[in-house]
RNA sequence: GCCGAAGUGGCGGAACUGGUAGACGCGCUGGAUUCAAAAUCCAGUGAUGGCAACAUCGUGCGGGUUCGAUUCCCGCCUUCGGUACCA
C-alpha cells in the first residue's frame, strides 16, 4: 500500500477539527508552556512558502512540549487592521472588513492544511470589536496614568491631581513634557482648559504638537520605526517632517526599564542590540550658556563635558525656538533663507547630503560659562532639533562634524587633549590627558569628565543628564481601518469615554478618504459625536496598538467583562517561546514590552516582560527569473532627444551580458537574428539600433513557473501574457534559453512566489514541514530551492514502507535486534537534545538515518516502530497519526509520551581509538569499552604499529581523551 | 563610520563544551530493474598524485596558542542585517 498523503492528511485534519484535539484549558496540576507565533497580517496574496517556516518550527516545539508533559498554549490569530485593506477599499469601495474577512478565511484554510496544532477556539482578530474594545480600554488606562519616576512605575492620574493640589508640580519626579511650573495655589486657580493641558503633559497617552513623519501619499503620519531611509515602510513613499497635533505614547518614561529588562531575556544578541541602539541611552551633561547682552540661556547636551574648554562656537538647529530672537538685523536675510531651505528638505534629502557642510551666522554671541569668552552662534542643519536640546557646544578638536564646520567657516580649533593630532581631523578617541583646560589639566579623560560634572553642578551652570535617542511614539493615524480612539472633545478639552461605552465601533463612511477640510475619514461619519453633541476623535490607532497585547487575549479570548481574567493570566503568565521575524525589533517587540510593563504596573499582569525566549526565523527568498527585452535607441526627429523604443526581441542572459559589455554591436546582432529567423528579418522588423549604447535592454521578471532550472520554456512564455504573444528570442546554440537568476524577497510583482498549496497537493504537508526544517537553520535567510523537497518526500515514502510488506500493514511483535535498539536510542538522545536547542534541521537528518538503518536491517519490530512514530509526530503529524492508528491505538499520538532514551544501549562494546603520533593519526586500535587508562596506554605502546612509529624514540607524553583519541607526543 | 551575524565540496548544509572535517539531502557518474521511460534499489562522489594500498593538501586571508584548531586569541578581506550628522 502506497503512502497516500492526500487522503491521510485530509482525514486527520478533519479528525482533529471534529474531536477538537488541540483545545487547551487550564490544568493546574500541569506545568504550562506558551508557544506563540507572531500573528500575520492577512494580505490578499495568501501565504507563500516563507510564511510557514516559523509556524512549522513553533508547531514542532509545541507538539514536542506536549509529548514531554507540558500543558501547551499554542494559539493563532490575525493582525487584521492595516493599510492594504484600506487602500483596496479606497480603490474599489469594498468595505475593509469584507476584504479582511475573506483574506482571513483563506489564511486560516491554508494554515489548517499544514496541520498546525493551534487551538482555533482561541483565535483573535484585532479588527473585531470584541477585541479592540479592550485595545481601547488599555488606551484609556494609559490616558488615566502618569509615570512616577521615584516609584519607577505608572500610577493613576487622580494621585497626581491630589499631589498638585497639595504641592504643585515643583517637587514631583515624573515623566512629563510640561513647560510650566506651579505651586498648589496656582494649580487651584487654573481654569479647566489649563488643568487639562497640564495633565496632558503628564499622561502616558497625550495630545501634543510635535514634529512628525508625514507621508503625503498615504495621507497619514508614521511612527519612527515605520520610516526606513526617509521612505514609508509600506509602499516606499517619501516622508516629510511636519508639525502636527497628535496623540502620543509616553514610551520614553519606560526607556530605562525597557533597556534593563533586556538583560533577562533569552533573545538573540542582534535583536537586543537593535533595541539598545534604538533606545540609545547616553550619559552626559546639560550645560547652560549665557547669551551676550541677554538674560536667557542656551541649553546644550554633551557626552564630553571634559572638553568644555575646547568649545569655540555654538550651533543651533535651524528650527530652534531661539533662532528668531537671536538673529541680528544684518544677518536676518541669510538666516531666514537658510531656515526656509532647511524646512523644505525632506528627511531623505538630509540623509543624502550628509557630507556637505552648510550653515549661517546669527550675529549673536554666547558666553563661555567658565571663562566668559565670546562664542559665535551659528545655525546649521547638522544639528537636529529632535535630539538633545537642538543646540550644541561645538568642540572642533573632539568632534568630526564640528571640525568640518570649523574648517569651512574658518573658526578656531583649540586643542584640549595632550598629544592629539587635529591637523587632519578631530580626535574622537576618549583617551589622553587634558591640556589648556584650567583645573582639568593633566587629568585623564574619564577623571576629567567626573571633575567637570561636579564643577558644573557646584557652580549651577550644568547638571548630569541621561539622554535617550528613543522618542515618544506617535499614536494617531489619519486612517479609517484602525481602532477608533475613545476620546471626545468638550470645548477643545479631550475627555475619556466611559468604559461602559466601549467598544467605540468604527462607523460607516461613504468614502475611505479624508474630508474636504483634511480631517481623517472618520469625520465623514454621520453622528460621530456623543449624545451631548461633543465631537469624537477622528484619528484612529496605529497598526501596532492591537498587536501590543494580543498575547494576553489568547489566554482568555472570549471574556466580555475584562481583557483577561486574573485566574487565566496567573496560570499562563507570558510567552515562553516566541517565533517571528527580526524586522519587528524596534517596532512591535518594543511597543509590546512597553504595554506589558504598563499593565504590570497597574496590577493587571504578573509578569513585566511579554516574551521570555525568542527565535527569529529567517526569510525564505524567492529566486527570480529575469530575461532581457531588447530596446532600440534612436534620436527623435521632432525634438532631437535620444529615446528608446521597445521591441519584441528577448535576449538570454548570455546575449544580454555581451550586449551590455559592448562585445556585440548592431552588426553582430543583425547577423544573429538573420541566422535564426531568415535573411533580412532584422531590418524588416526594425530591430537594428543605430546606437546600441543607449539602454540596450530592459530587465523583465518572468514567472518562475515558466522556468526549469535556468531554462525558460519559451512556448509557455509566449502564452503567459498577451504582450509576449509575438515574442522572438535570441539564445544559446544548444537551444536553451538561459535566464538570469536573482535571489530576492518573494513578491507578486516579481513573479517569484512559491505557493505552499501546490506543494502540499504534490508532496503533502508532512513533506513540506520536514523540508522547510531540513533547509537549514531556521534563523537563516535562504533562497527557496524546489529540488530538495524530493529527497524529503522520498524519505517519508521509505518511512511508510517500513511499516508495510507489499500492500499489507506489517509490524512484528518480535524482539528488535540489539543493533536496531542501539541505533534507536542513539537517535532518541540526539533528537530530544536537538529539539531542545532548536536545531530543527538536524533532526530531519536523524529521521532519515534511522529509517535507512531500519530498512537495511529489515527491522519491523513494534518495540522500535511504535516509539519511532511518536518521535516523528511533531514533524510529520499526519503520517504519524495514521500509522499510530494502524498500530491499533484509539487515542491520538498527540497525547503520548515522548520516548526516553536508555543510556545502557548507548555503551559501545568496543571503542575504536584513533592512535596518533604528534597529532597525526597513524592507526586505529579497537579495545573493549571501559578499559582503564593505564592499561590502554600499555596496549597502545606495545602495539606493533606503535613500535614502528616510535622507532626507538621515547614518548614524552601520552594523552588519552576518553572514548575519543589516544595521542602520543614524541 | 558604528553595532550585530556569517564565510566549510558543484549546491543546501553537519561537526552541540578544541579530538578521525564534509553527517543528511540535492546534483552528478556508473550499475541493477524495464521493450523503453518514470519510479525504485545498489555503488561511487573535496582536490592532487597513484593500478592499488596509500600519500600530500584542504573549513575566506595572514599570524598565534596547543600534542591536536572549522571551533580559542590577534590582525585583515568579503557578504548580509540594523543604524546614523545622536553632540
Amino acid at each position: 500500500m502506497n503512502y497516500e498523503h492526500r487522503s491521510i492528511e485530509k482525514k486527520w485534519q478533519k479528525n482533529w477539527e471534529e474531536k477538537n484535539t488541540f483545545r487547551t484549558e487550564i490544568l493546574p496540576e500541569k506545568k504550562k508552556y506558551y508557544v506563540l507565533d507572531m500573528f500575520p497580517y492577512p494580505s490578499g496574496a495568501g501565504l507563500h512558502v516563507g510564511h510557514p517556516l516559523g509556524y512549522i518550527a513553533s508547531d514542532i516545539l509545541a507538539r514536542y512540549k506536549r509529548l514531554t508533559g507540558f500543558n501547551v498554549l499554542h494559539p493563532m490569530g490575525f493582525d487584521s487592521f492595516g493599510l492594504p485593506a484600506e487602500q483596496y477599499a479606497i480603490q474599489t469601495g469594498q468595505h475593509p472588513a469584507k476584504t479582511t474577512e475573506k483574506n482571513i478565511d483563506r489564511y486560516r484554510e491554508q494554515l489548517k492544511s499544514l496541520g498546525f496544532s493551534y487551538d482555533w477556539e482561541r483565535e483573535v482578530q484585532t479588527s473585531d470589536p470584541s477585541y479592540y474594545r479592550w485595545t481601547q480600554w488599555i488606551f484609556l488606562q494609559l490616558f488615566d496614568s502618569w509615570y512616577d519616576k521615584k516609584a519607577n512605575a505608572a500610577r493613576h492620574i487622580d494621585e497626581l491631581i491630589s499631589f498638585f493640589e497639595k504641592e504643585g508640580n515643583t517637587t514631583i519626579q515624573a515623566s512629563h513634557s510640561c513647560q510650566l511650573s506651579f505651586d498648589a495655589e496656582q494649580w487651584k486657580s487654573f481654569d479647566e482648559k489649563t488643568r487639562s493641558d497640564v495633565l496632558l503633559d503628564y499622561r502616558l497617552t497625550y495630545l501634543a504638537e510635535t514634529v512628525v513623519n508625514w507621508c503625503p501619499e498615504l495621507g497619514t503620519v508614521l511612527a519612527n520605526d515605520e520610516v526606513k531611509e526617509g521612505l514609508s515602510e509600506r509602499g516606499g513613499y517619501p516622508v516629510v517632517q511636519k508639525k502636527m497635533r497628535q496623540w502620543m505614547m509616553r514610551i520614553t518614561a519606560y526607556a530605562d526599564r525597557l533597556l534593563d529588562g533586556l538583560e533577562k531575556l533569552d533573545w538573540s544578541d542582534s535583536v537586543k542590540d537593535m533595541q539598545r541602539n534604538w533606545i540609545g541611552r547616553s550619559e552626559g551633561a546639560s550645560v547652560f550658556f549665557e547669551i551676550e547682552k541677554r538674560k536667557d540661556l542656551i541649553e546644550v547636551f554633551t557626552t564630553r563635558p571634559d572638553t568644555l574648554f575646547g568649545v569655540s562656537f555654538m550651533v543651533l538647529a535651524p528650527e530652534h525656538p531661539l533662532v528668531g530672537s537671536l538673529v541680528t538685523s544684518e544677518h536676518k536675510e541669510s538666516v531666514l533663507n537658510y531656515v526656509e531651505q532647511a524646512s523644505r528638505k525632506s528627511e531623505r534629502d538630509r540623509i543624502s547630503e550628509v557630507k556637505k557642510v552648510s550653515g549661517v551666522f546669527t550675529g549673536s554671541y554666547a558666553l563661555h560659562p567658565l571663562n566668559k569668552e565670546k562664542l559665535p552662534i551659528y545655525i546649521s542643519d547638522y544639528v537636529l532639533l529632535g535630539y538633545g536640546t537642538g543646540a550644541i557646544m561645538a568642540v572642533p578638536s573632539g568632534d568630526q562634524r564640528d571640525w568640518n564646520f570649523a574648517r569651512a567657516f574658518d573658526l578656531p580649533i583649540p586643542n584640549v587633549i595632550e598629544g592629539a593630532d587635529i591637523s587632519e581631523g578631530a580626535d574622537e578617541s576618549k583617551g589622553g590627558r587634558l591640556i589648556n583646560s584650567d583645573f582639568l589639566n593633566g587629568m585623564p579623560v574619564e577623571k576629567a569628565i567626573k571633575a567637570m560634572l561636579s564643577h558644573l553642578e557646584e557652580k549651577n551652570i550644568g547638571l548630569r543628564k541621561i539622554q535617550y535617542r528613543l522618542r515618544d511614539a506617535v499614536f494617531s493615524r489619519q486612517r479609517y481601518w484602525g481602532e477608533p480612539i475613545p476620546i471626545y472633545f468638550n470645548d477643545g478639552i479631550p475627555m475619556a469615554m466611559d468604559e461602559s461605552e466601549l467598544p467605540l465601533e468604527l462607523p460607516e463612511v461613504d468614502k475611505y478618504l479624508p474630508t474636504k477640510e483634511g480631517d481623517p475619514p472618520l469625520a465623514r461619519a454621520e453622528g460621530w459625536h456623543t449624545p451631548e453633541g461633543f465631537p469624537i476623535e477622528a484619528n484612529t490607532m496605529p497598526g501596532w496598538a492591537g498587536s501590543s497585547w494580543y498575547l494576553f487575549r489568547y489566554m482568555d479570548p472570549t471574556n466580555t467583562i475584562e481583557p483577561f481574567s486574573q485566574k487565566n493570566v496567573n496560570y499562563w503568565r507570558n510567552v515562553d517561546f516566541y517565533v517571528g521575524g527580526a524586522e519587528h525589533a524596534t517596532g512591535h517587540l518594543l511597543y509590546s514590552r512597553f504595554w506589558t510593563k504598563f499593565l504590570y504596573d497597574t496590577g493587571k499582569l504578573p509578569e513585566d516582560e511579554p516574551f521570555k525566549k525568542m527565535l527569529n526565523q529567517g526569510m525564505i527568498q524567492g529566486k527570480s527569473a529575469i530575461i532581457h527585452r531588447y530596446n532600440i535607441g534612436y534620436i527623435d526627429r521632432e525634438d532631437g532627444q535620444i529615446k528608446t523604443r521597445e521591441t519584441n526581441l528577448y535576449l538570454s542572459n548570455h546575449f544580454a551580458r555581451n550586449l551590455q559589455d559592448g562585445k556585440y554591436g548592431p552588426k553582430d546582432l543583425e547577423r544573429l537574428i538573420d541566422e535564426k529567423y531568415g535573411k533580412g528579418y532584422a531590418r524588416e522588423h526594425h530591430l537594428i539600433s543605430p546606437n546600441i549604447e543607449i539602454a540596450p535592454a530592459t530587465r523583465i521578471h518572468v514567472d518562475v513557473n515558466l522556468v526549469d532550472g535556468e531554462e525558460l520554456d519559451v512556448i509557455a512564455f509566449k502564452q503567459w501574457q498577451p504582450r509576449f504573444k509575438d515574442a522572438i528570442f535570441l539564445f544559446e546554440e544548444d537551444e536553451k534559453f538561459i535566464i538570469l537568476c536573482e535571489v530576492e524577497k518573494m513578491s507578486k510583482t516579481k513573479f517569484n512566489v512559491i505557493n505552499p498549496d501546490e506543494l502540499i497537493e504534490r508532496y503533502g504537508a508532512d513533506s513540506l514541514r520536514c523540508y522547510e526544517m531540513f533547509l537549514g537553520p531556521v534563523e537563516q535567510h535562504k533562497p527557496w530551492d524546489q529540488k530538495g523537497i524530493e529527497g524529503v518526500s522520498r524519505f517519508l515514502k521509505r518511512f511508510w514502507a517500513l511499516f508495510h510488506e507489499g500492500t499489507d500493514f506489517m509490524v512484528l511483535d518480535d524482539k528488535a535486534p540489539l543493533e536496531a535498539k542501539k541505533a534507536f536510542h542513539k537517535f532518541l538522545k540526539k533528537v530530544s537534545e536537538d529539539i531542545e536547542r532548536l536545531s530543527f534541521n538536524t533532526v530531519v537528518s536523524e529521521f532519515m538515518i534511522l529509517t535507512n538503518a531500519l530498512v537495511a536491517m529489515k527491522c519491523r519490530s513494534r518495540e522500535i516502530l511504535e516509539p519511532f512514530v511518536i518521535a516523528i509526530s511533531p514533524y510529520a503529524p499526519h503520517i504519524a497519526e495514521e500509522l499510530w492508528e494502524k498500530l491499533g491505538h484509539k487515542s491520538s499520538v498527540t497525547f503520548e509520551k515522548f520516548p526516553l532514551h536508555d543510556d545502557s544501549y548507548l555503551k559501545e562494546d568496543n571503542v575504536k581509538y584513533p592512535i596518533s603520533f604528534n597529532g597525526k593519526v597513524r592507526f586505529t586500535l579497537e579495545v573493549e569499552s571501559g578499559t582503564a587508562g593505564d592499561l590502554l596506554q600499555k596496549m597502545v605502546l606495545e602495539h606493533e604499529d606503535s613500535q614502528r612509529w616510535l622507532e626507538g624514540k621515547n614518548p614524552k607524553k601520552v594523552i588519552i581523551v576518553p572514548n575519543k583519541i589516544v595521542n602520543i607526543v614524541v
